[in-house]
DNA sequence: CGAATATATCTATAATCCTCGATATATCGA
DNA sequence: TCGATATATCGAGGATTATAGATATATTCG
């Protein structure tokens, strides 16, 4: 970790919507339901249930996502047609033993 | 902590002049030189030296620690004509406590 | 008091971000 | 293969932020 990456960070983690997200998926079975494919969350949540809980488009939701992912801040996995967020914890533990 | 103050704070650490200071005032003694009047470091660092190592204008530099003492990463403490600036680490801990 | 110093606030402009709709790409199922 | 579904990317308009200079306020000192 270092100012550059830990900034990078910070953009993404100053906006409530993408706040919200990274809340929500530390415990993705309180805020969403099953996905009627995957019945388990162990790959996090896809983006149209991430969508639809946070009120905002499709577009925004996925760059959302994809940003948060490239600063290290989420895990994408591709199920077929489906993409599915979780959090990278080591990442977010990195970042917070920066801070202190 | 709740998902808007921690939004507020996240807005405080997208930037890497305001990232950079909350990293400096980790160890003031290493990235200030002493005060000519107050020689300690207890209540942080002044606004001058803050700007001068940023390199960015006093206004600027003014307002960034105001507002990171607005969120509370920040404690100001004003001895006569200087303010001095130092971590709050009571917030910075409960910021990471709640992203983990 | 008046000048000097330190900081805060105001105002303005350029840069960046937010968010959307439109469109492109990828995958699945009939 | 074609249509439907899920996600990604592009382009644009409005909102917010970054940063500076000018000015205001507060404090010290002669």
């Amino acid at each position: 970790m270092n100012v550059k990456l830990a900034t990078e960070i910070g953009k993404c983690l100053s906006n409530k919507p993408r706040v919200q997200i990274l809340e929500w998926l530390k415990e993705p079975e309180k805020h969403f339901p099953p996905h009627e494919t995957l019945k388990h969350f162990n790959d996090g949540v896809c983006v149209t249930y991430i969508q639809e809980k946070a009120g905002l488009s499709q577009s925004t939701i996925s760059t959302y996502l994809t940003n948060m992912e490239k600063c290290g801040l989420l895990i994408m996995t591709r199920h077929g047609k489906w993409s599915y967020f979780r959090r990278n914890e080591d990442t977010i533990k990195a970042y917070t033993k920066f801070l202190i």
